[in-house]
DNA sequence: CTGAAAGCGCTAACAG
DNA sequence: CTGTTAGCGCTTTCAG
C-alpha cells in the first residue's frame, strides 16, 4: 500500500513552506501568481490529496456522522438510512454505519467507538431512548444528535412516528370491522420501545373500545418456529380474530405461518401491520397496516444534526398525527361470526 | 460541545508522564501496580477515552473501510451492506458508507473522499469495473480492495454473481416453457455492468436456442411511466411471450405495469427476474428468478478485504456456477400458441 | 507575500 | 519502571 504524499512533498518540490501550500490549497491566504502556479503544478504531479485525518486532528471535526440502526434487513431501517446518508453526503459529510441487530451491548460499544472516532454528530435508533446508556454519553458530550423512529425523552430531537395514537388507530379498524378479540404480536419487548408503544396503545384502544385485553405473544428475534408459536397462542385464545403485528416483517411472516397452520387470511384471521414497507403493497392478499415514511425521517433526523452543528434553527417537523395514515389491504376483512352460536354457518 | 479529554489531562491527573498512560492503558509496556492505579483511577475520573483521530495519525491506520454501493432501496445491496458491515464490525472495523445512486459521479467523488479519509480498505459495487475512475485510483493507491457484484477485472479480487452463464439459463427455463420470442428490459446499461453482462449472455442463449434476438427495453433510472413504454414494447414486438427483468426490482415493477395495461401474468407473458429477493416469494404470482446471496457475498468481500490487510490466506470463494440457482415461480408459465393460426381458443 | 514553528492526540524510541 | 521528545499531516499565528 503506498503512500501518499503530503503536504511537505508538495512544498519540496514547489520550493515553498508547508504554509503557502496550504494557504493556496484553501485560497486562505495571499500567494504570489508564480508561487501559487508551482503548487498547483506540484499538486498535479504528485497527484497530491489533503489527508482528512491531520486535518481532523487539527480542526478536531471530522466531517462524519455516526449512524446506529438495528438492521439493514428491514426495509424500514434501509430507506431510512439511505435518507440520512443521501442528505449527510450533499452536505459534505459521510456516514459511519453501525447496525446493532438489535442487541443493545452493541449499540453501547459502537457509540463508544464512534465517539472516539470524534464523529460530528449521530443519527440512531437505540433500543429504548430511556435507558440508552450510548445515548447517554452522547449527551453527556453534547454531541449534536437526533433520534430516528425513538421517541424523544424530553431533551432529545428526534424524528418519529406517534406509534401509540396509531395503535389506537389499528384497533379502530379492527372494531369497524367487527373485531372484538384481537392479539398483539411484537419481538421481544427489551429490543424495542417502538414495539412497546404499540402495545401501550393497543391495549388503551382496546380498553377504550370495551374490547377485552389483548393477547400478548412475544417472540425472539431468531424465532424458526413461528408457526408452532403462533399455532398454540390460537388454542389458548381461540377467540382471537385480529392480530396486529408490531411491525410488517413480523406481519407478513404471520400471515405465512398462519397459512402454514392451514388458517385462512384474511377469512379466519386478520393481520394488520406496521411500518407500511413497499412490499406490503404487492403481496397477496396485500397487508393492512400503517404506513409511514422512513426515507422522509432519515432526511429530517440528519438535517436536525446538521442544524445543530451549523447553529441553524431546527427544521420544521411534521405534526406528529400527520405520521403515519391507516393503509387498508386484503388481510384485514370483516369478522365472521363463526363463535356466536351461529357457528359455521356464515362462516361458510 | 464538550471537548473530550486527552491523554494530558490523565497524564496530570496521574502524575505521570503521557508515554505512561499509553503503556498503561494499552498494555504496551511495564508500570508499577501503584502507577497503573493511579492511571485507571484518572481514566475514570475523567472518563478519558482515546482519540481515534490522534491514533490514526500516529498509525497512518484508521480502522475504517470505505463501502460504496449503487443504493439502500434495492433490498440486494441492503442484504449485502448488511453482511459487510457485519463482518468488519466483528474484526474491529466501521463502515463508512456511500450510496452512489447509480450516479458515475459520485461514485468517484465518493471514492475520492473516502482515500482522503485514509481507509483502510474499500468494498465496492461500481457503475462499470473496466472503466470506473474511483477503482483505478484505489488499485493505484494499492489499498486493498474488493469488488461485489461486480466481476473482476482480473487484477482485482471480487465476489460476484456468474451474471452471463445465469442468464444463459434463464434462456433455458423459458425455452423448456415453449417461448421463441423474448424480450429484456434493463435500467440504462450504463449505469450498470451486470446488467450488460445478463443482457450478452441473454443474447447468446437466445442465439444457441435458435430464437430471435431478442428485444431490448432500456429505460431511466426514474422512469415513472413503465406503463406505457411496455405497452409502446409489446406493441412493437408483439410475439413477446416471456420478459426478463435485469432485476427484481424492476421485474416486480414489470409484473405491476403489465397488469395495469391489462396483460395477465403469466398468462399473456411470463415474467423472469434476477436477483431472488425475498418479497418475490410472497408476491402472487411468485416471481420466477435467478436466486442469488447478497449478505454471503457482502461477509466474503469484506473477509477477502481483511484478508489483504492482514496478510493472510483470501478465502475461499464457492464455485462461480454455483454463485446462482433458478427459483421458479408462478409468473413462468408454459407459452399459449394464441398466435399460431389457432388463435385465442386456447388462450381462454 | 512568505516561511518557521507551535500544537492538535497519540505512540515509540530513547534516556534515565 | 518512568519521563522526555520527536513526529504523524495539517492549520494558523507570528515574524520577516
Amino acid at each position: 500500500m503506498k503512500q501518499p504524499s503530503t503536504i511537505k512533498d508538495v512544498a519540496k518540490l514547489a520550493q515553498c513552506g508547508v504554509a503557502t501550500v496550504s494557504r493556496v490549497l484553501n485560497s486562505t491566504g495571499p500567494a504570489s501568481a508564480e508561487t501559487k502556479e508551482r503548487v498547483l503544478d506540484a499538486v498535479e504531479k504528485l497527484k497530491f490529496e489533503f489527508s482528512e485525518v491531520g486535518r481532523s486532528l487539527q480542526s478536531s471535526t471530522t466531517r462524519t456522522i455516526g449512524c446506529v440502526i438495528p438492521s439493514l434487513a428491514n426495509p424500514v431501517y434501509a430507506d431510512a438510512v439511505q435518507g440520512v446518508q443521501e442528505t449527510f453526503h450533499e452536505a459534505g459529510y459521510q456516514t459511519l454505519l453501525v447496525c446493532t441487530n438489535y442487541k443493545r451491548n452493541v449499540e453501547t460499544k459502537a457509540i463508544r467507538t464512534l465517539m472516539s472516532k470524534q464523529v460530528d454528530g449521530f443519527v440512531l435508533t437505540v433500543s429504548d431512548a430511556l435507558s440508552s446508556q450510548g445515548l447517554r454519553s452522547i449527551q453527556s458530550r453534547e454531541i449534536p444528535h437526533c433520534l430516528l423512529f425513538n421517541r424523544a425523552p424530553s431533551d432529545a430531537q428526534s424524528w418519529a412516528v406517534d406509534d401509540y395514537s396509531a395503535a389506537l388507530r389499528v384497533v379502530d379498524e379492527f372494531v369497524s370491522m367487527g373485531h372484538i378479540h384481537l392479539g398483539f404480536l411484537a419481538l421481544k419487548f427489551k429490543t424495542s420501545d417502538r414495539a412497546r408503544q404499540r402495545y401501550k396503545g393497543f391495549i388503551e384502544g382496546c380498553f377504550t373500545n370495551k374490547l377485552e385485553r389483548p393477547a400478548l405473544l412475544e417472540i425472539a428475534e431468531d424465532t424458526e418456529n413461528l408457526d408452532v408459536l403462533l399455532a398454540n397462542f390460537l388454542k389458548e385464545n381461540p377467540s382471537i380474530t385480529g392480530i396486529f403485528a408490531s411491525n410488517d416483517i413480523l406481519a407478513l411472516a404471520t400471515i405465512r405461518s398462519l397459512r402454514a397452520i392451514q388458517l385462512r387470511v384474511p377469512k379466519d384471521v386478520s393481520v394488520v401491520g406496521f411500518d407500511g414497507i413497499h412490499v406490503g403493497e404487492m403481496v397477496e392478499p396485500s397487508l393492512a397496516t400503517i404506513a409511514t415514511e422512513p426515507r422522509m425521517l432519515g432526511q429530517g433526523a440528519a438535517q436536525t444534526v446538521l442544524s445543530f452543528i451549523n447553529d441553524l434553527p431546527l427544521p420544521e417537523q411534521p405534526e406528529l398525527s400527520l405520521s403515519f395514515s391507516f393503509r387498508n389491504g386484503g388481510s384485514l376483512a370483516p369478522r365472521i361470526a363463526e363463535n356466536l352460536g351461529d357457528d359455521d354457518v356464515i362462516a361458510f
